[in-house]
Order: structure tokens, then C-alpha cells, then sequence
RNA sequence: GGGGUCGUGGUGCAGUUGGUUAGCACAUCGGCCUGUCAAGCCGAAGGUCGCGGGUUCAAGUCCCGUCGGCCCCGCCA
């Protein structure tokens, strides 16, 4: 490499006219007009025009140049002439004329355009990730990840919060998310699993004092992925002593506040509101509410229970639930529309859905004749239903109703965009039940981790009434996504144990699987608590992109290949006999 | 595990009720061209229509299977 670049292909304009400088990159497109060639060089910072003339020492090399070639000019920064601005680029008040050219590298032509526009499939992107990568939208993504990362370590830091780093080989534990196992070669039979948080070790920093711990940190769970799940991620871990839940909230909203300043430069009003759990699943059939919008669902059960349209009555009376939306301005929808949405809902499991056109204190189609005047008008009052808007019902079980009008009411906002770009919606999530019954296992299982306390008042109902415990636990939601959860943890071993025993955990187990645990709370725990923060979705918000993958640098597919290198591969024999493993037929 | 959708030159797409030699744009190669910035004009090369099987006189198109991408359900303390 005999030219040194002096300068980025971003930061010149017209303060540096008559410098001469070297600029290093990727050619990003050639005009070559035969005579006169123009190359747009792009490094990491912008795009910077090189004019290479004929007379030119540089002109028969670069006459050479494809794109993606990787190549220095040594030249004068000049003044575009009079109308030849570019006022797309940052630096397109000047060029560079080219005095001298080194090609430092050729390229074949890429399989993906990297000027421009994604124009390319995703499954070649992630084989060449690294020409995706080279993308300036991508590289974008990957700025911001970066910052929020330094931020974060910067609040932390400056709030007493020491990052200590935990195991990636650490204990399979039952409960949660299916561990990814790593055999042992010293150990023959024996597995390490990855961590699928560093739960248990941040519990076990509290009681040896660290008061404040956090950590950027990995995580693994082997289950199927999504558009926002990826086998690995990353985890903004915290955890601190002698604090309640307040303590935690005010700690994560001052966060919040800086990130978004820092980052979009919005400023976003802290406290967030709360929502009880049982709030959420009411009114928006969801813990993660996207409150962008209002679309709120109304139980409609007391109202029609007496009403002569037995669809509604019938439901009621067997106990079950009939509830709606109210669509604005929506009574115009068509036939077709109605038979869509009505199709969306089945497709759900629903039954069928009840739609009404509100046309004064009058309700457009058959539906009509089966409700009262009265009845008709507490709905509306309900519902605050106006004239000319759509009122969409449905009867059914009340997980069904409501998970379905959830789904329903999101299907709408977007449908009719409801949602605006720029909106950020963060609210806390609290009063979550401790348990939630596991059908297929015939038991309870921890809502959040089976280390989270329940509320001091509920501790008598852990055994006894186990569906009626709230936990000490809060999630975090932006927009519609989890973005944070945590609790405040058992630090007690009586009742860490009296947890597991309601889990179904039995005592042996318990000791075999979390003794470790168990046995450090009965040395001096102090009360703690913490959050973590899912980072790959924060920066995914931040970035305004729809896909996990656009902010991870070398994400899996959706079934959890990695396109680039092909992992998982079979591995030798010889590595199999040292782990003592035998591969079933 | 289940459902939906997509797979056609290097890339992005079109291809009708099955019917001549599978078409377009960009990229590539060659020629012309000294002010372009998605440069322009002329020309050329480039295809096992994901893979396997079937129906048919005839399949990119219809059927079955399979592989892969994406989205969703289950799953994700």
C-alpha cells in the first residue's frame, strides 16, 4: 500500500478546496463517458467523487475500475463547476481530480447490489453478509447498536454498576426456554448448557455485593425463531441490592430518557404509565400493548346478556364473554372487507364475528332487530361509538375473545394506519400473576422465572390458590414489544423452596438443580432485583427496522442455519469419539 | 410439529386457459462518447425455470414428493 489516505470519503467539502488529499474505499458506481470517468468512492463515512481525466497518470488504471474494487486516488479536492452540485451527497459541493491511482484489490461482480436500495433476496444477503454488511443502510443499523451500547455503559457506570462478566458454560437447568447443550470432553456424558440468561449468577453477585451489577451479554435458547427471536441475543443484564421496585422502574426510565435524547434526540416523558397486567389483557387483549393507537376492547357481557340475539345470550349465560371494538369512521367498509376481517378471525378459531355499521342511534343490517333501543344505546355509550363507526363483536371463551381482538385490533391500525412512524408508546407492565398453569405438563410454571417473589400479601396463596399470586415482577413495552421484563427476587431460602415445591419441583430436584442457589440465600442474600433489556429489539425499534436480523451482524435463518458459513455441520468422527458421543441412525 | 407464501440468466422481476426459439431491466463483455452523479447510445454473451417423480402429443405453467428463503401458530421461565 504505497498511498496513506489523509482524509475519509465523507468529510471534505468546500472549506478543503486546492488540498491535496488521499482517499482510500470501494468503488460504488463508474461513469465513464470515454473521455472523462467519474467514480463515486464509498468508504464507511460517505461517498466522495473522483474525476479522473485523460491526460491523467491515474487514467489507465482506472479505466479498469468495476465496482466494489478496492482502490486509493491521490488528488486535488476542487470546487464543482457552476450547476454540477450534487446536493445528495454530504460532499457534493467538491471531486477530487485524480493525480495518481493504487488498486488495492479487484473484485469478481457481487452477487448483491450495495449501491442503492436493498434489491436483493435475503437468503443471498446472509450468504454474503458481508457484502450486505458493506451496505451504508446496514453499517447504519450497526452504528446505532454501537452508541446505545456505549451509552449504556456509560449510565451504568456512572450510576455505580460494575459489569462483570458471567459463564457462557454454565449448568442445564430445568424450567424456561430448552437449553443449547455443549458435551464435555474431560467429562464424558456430561453437558455444559449456554446460559439463557445469567439469571442465576447476577442473584449469586448480589450476595457477594456487588450492589450494582450490569452486563451486555449473550444469550441462548434453543426454540423457533421469529421475525424478533434469534437463537442467540443479547441481553442488557441488571441487577441491584437493598431496592424495591420502584427503584428499578426509576433506574430503567432515566435510561430510556437518555437513549432516546441521545440517540433520536426525542425527549420522552418519564414516569411511563402502568398498566396492570389484568388491565392489558382487558382492554387491549395483550401484555405487550401497543398504545400508539386506541382501538380499545369493550366487554360487552352485561349488556347483551338478556338480549334476544342468542349468538350474544347464549354465550353469556354459559360464561363465557362477548366483547368488541370500536372501528372509527369504519361503517363504510365494504361487504368484501367485512367477509375478510370475518375470514382473518376464523382463521384465528373464532366462531364468527358480529359487525355493525352505526347509523345514529340506529344499527345498519340484520342485527338491528335483535336488541333494544336501551340495549343498543349502553353499547354505543360503552363504546363511545359515533355515527358511522364499525362495531366488530365476538363471543367466545375469554382467552379466545380476547387474544383474538387483540390480534385484531393491531390487523386494524395497520390496516387503516393507525400507527405513526415517529410515535414511541413505553409503559410498564406490572401486577403479573406468579404462575400460569401449564396444561400439557399439569402444573404451574413461573410466569417469569421461578425466582421472582410474589407479593408479600399473596406468599399464604402460594400452595393454596396459586392462580391468585401476583409476582413482584414489570415488564417493559415499547410500541407493542417486550423490550424489558424483571423482578424482584426470592432472597429468602424458605420461600425459594416453598417456590419450587408449588412449581412441582420436589426437594431432591430442587437441591440437584439449584442448590447452589438455595444454599447461597442462606448466607446473608440481601434483597435484590433486576431487569434485562432485550438489545437486539431495542436497537430494531431504534433503527426502525421490521427484522431482528437488520441490526445482528451474522444472524441464523429462520430455521436456524447460518447461510454464510453453514452451521450447524457434521462434525468427525474423531471429535465424536472424544466427547464419547454415538450418533442415533 | 402445523399453516401460509415464494423459488425463472450474475441480480431483481414478467411469463395468460399447458402450445413456436422462455421475455424485460440492471449488472457483465465489446464499440462510440470530456460534466456525469441510477450517465447515455449501439451491439454481444449469458437459462438443467430449486431438486426428484408423475399426468400429457406437449409442463416454467397441472399433480405428488422433497429442499431452501420469508411470515405466522405451537414453542420462547
Amino acid at each position: 500500500m504505497e498511498l496513506r489516505r489523509t482524509h475519509n470519503c465523507g468529510e471534505l467539502d468546500s472549506q478543503d478546496i486546492s488540498k491535496t488529499v488521499i482517499l482510500s474505499g470501494w468503488v460504488d458506481r463508474r461513469r465513464d463517458h470515454g473521455g472523462l470517468i467519474f467514480i463515486d468512492l464509498r468508504d464507511r463515512w460517505g461517498i466522495t467523487q473522483i474525476r479522473i481525466e485523460p491526460v491523467s497518470k491515474a487514467y489507465k488504471d482506472a479505466k479498469r475500475l468495476r465496482s466494489e474494487f478496492v482502490v486509493s486516488f491521490k488528488g486535488i479536492v476542487v470546487e464543482r463547476p457552476e450547476g454540477m452540485i450534487n446536493k445528495k451527497l454530504k460532499t457534493g459541493e467538491i471531486e477530487i481530480v485524480a493525480e495518481e491511482i493504487e488498486i488495492l484489490n479487484e473484485s469478481l461482480t457481487p452477487p448483491l447490489h450495495i449501491s442503492g436500495e436493498v434489491n436483493s433476496s435475503e437468503d443471498l444477503r446472509l450468504k454474503y453478509r458481508y457484502l450486505d454488511l458493506r451496505r451504508p443502510e446496514m453499517q447504519k443499523n450497526f452504528l446505532i447498536r454501537h452508541k446505545l451500547c456505549q451509552i449504556v455503559r456509560q449510565y451504568f457506570s456512572e450510576n455505580n454498576f460494575v459489569e462483570v462478566e458471567t459463564p457462557f458454560l454454565m449448568k442445564s437447568t430445568p424450567e424456561g426456554a430448552r437449553d443449547f447443550l455443549v458435551p464435555s470432553r474431560v467429562w464424558n456424558g456430561r453437558f455444559y448448557a449456554l446460559p439463557q440468561s445469567p439469571q442465576t449468577y447476577k442473584q449469586l453477585l448480589m450476595v457477594a455485593g456487588f450492589d450494582r451489577y450490569f452486563q451486555i451479554v449473550k444469550c441462548f435458547r434453543d426454540e423457533d425463531l421469529r421475525a424478533d427471536r434469534q437463537p442467540e441475543f443479547t441481553q442488557i443484564d441488571v441487577e441491584m441490592s437493598f431496592i424495591d421496585v420502584h427503584d428499578i422502574i426509576a433506574v430503567v426510565e432515566n435510561l430510556m430518557v437518555r437513549i432516546f435524547k441521545n440517540l433520536l434526540d426525542i425527549e420522552i416523558k418519564s414516569p411511563f404509565i402502568k398498566i396492570p397486567y389484568s388491565e392489558a389483557m382487558s382492554k387491549y387483549g395483550s401484555d405487550k400493548p401497543d398504545l400508539r393507537f386506541d382501538l380499545q376492547i369493550f366487554n360487552i357481557s352485561d349488556l347483551v346478556v338478556e338480549s334476544d340475539f342468542k349468538v350474544f345470550s347464549d354465550t353469556v349465560k354459559s360464561g363465557n364473554v362477548v366483547a368488541g371494538i370500536c372501528a372509527r369512521n369504519c361503517a363504510g367498509f365494504s361487504r368484501k372487507q367485512i367477509d375478510d376481517l370475518i375470514q382473518w378471525v376464523k382463521d384465528r378459531g373464532a366462531k364468527g364475528l358480529a359487525a355493525i355499521k352505526v347509523k345514529g342511534t340506529d344499527w345498519e343490517g340484520s342485527l338491528n332487530k335483535f336488541f333494544t333501543e336501551n340495549i343498543r344505546k349502553n353499547i354505543v355509550r360503552k363504546m363511545d361509538a359515533k355515527d358511522g363507526d364499525l362495531l366488530l363483536f365476538l363471543a367466545d371463551t375469554t382467552e379466545l375473545v380476547f387474544s383474538i381482538l387483540g390480534d385484531l385490533r393491531i390487523y386494524l391500525a395497520k390496516n387503516l394506519k393507525l400507527i405513526s412512524e415517529n410515535e414511541y408508546k413505553l409503559a410498564w407492565i406490572v401486577d403479573f400473576p406468579l404462575f400460569e398453569y401449564n396444561s400439557e405438563e399439569k402444573r404451574y410454571v413461573a410466569r417469569h422465572h421461578p425466582f421472582t417473589s410474589p407479593k408479600l400479601a399473596d406468599i399464604d396463596k402460594i400452595l393454596t390458590e396459586p392462580e391468585k399470586v401476583q409476582a413482584r415482577a414489570y415488564d417493559l413495552v415499547l410500541n407493542g414489544m417486550e423490550i424489558a421484563g424483571g423482578s424482584i427476587r426470592i432472597s429468602n431460602t424458605e420461600l425459594q423452596q416453598k417456590m419450587f415445591r408449588a412449581l412441582g419441583i420436589g426437594d431432591e430436584e430442587a437441591n440437584d438443580k439449584f442448590g447452589f442457589l438455595l444454599e447461597a440465600l442462606n448466607y446473608g442474600a440481601p434483597p435484590h432485583g433486576g431487569i434485562a433489556f432485550g438489545l437486539d429489539r431495542l436497537v430494531m425499534i431504534l433503527a426502525k427496522c421490521i427484522s431482528i436480523r437488520e441490526v445482528i451482524a451474522f444472524p441464523k435463518t429462520a430455521s436456524a442455519m447460518s447461510l454464510m458459513d453453514n452451521a450447524p455441520s457434521v462434525v468427525s468422527q474423531v471429535q465424536l469419539d472424544e466427547l464419547g458421543i454415538k450418533l442415533k441412525k
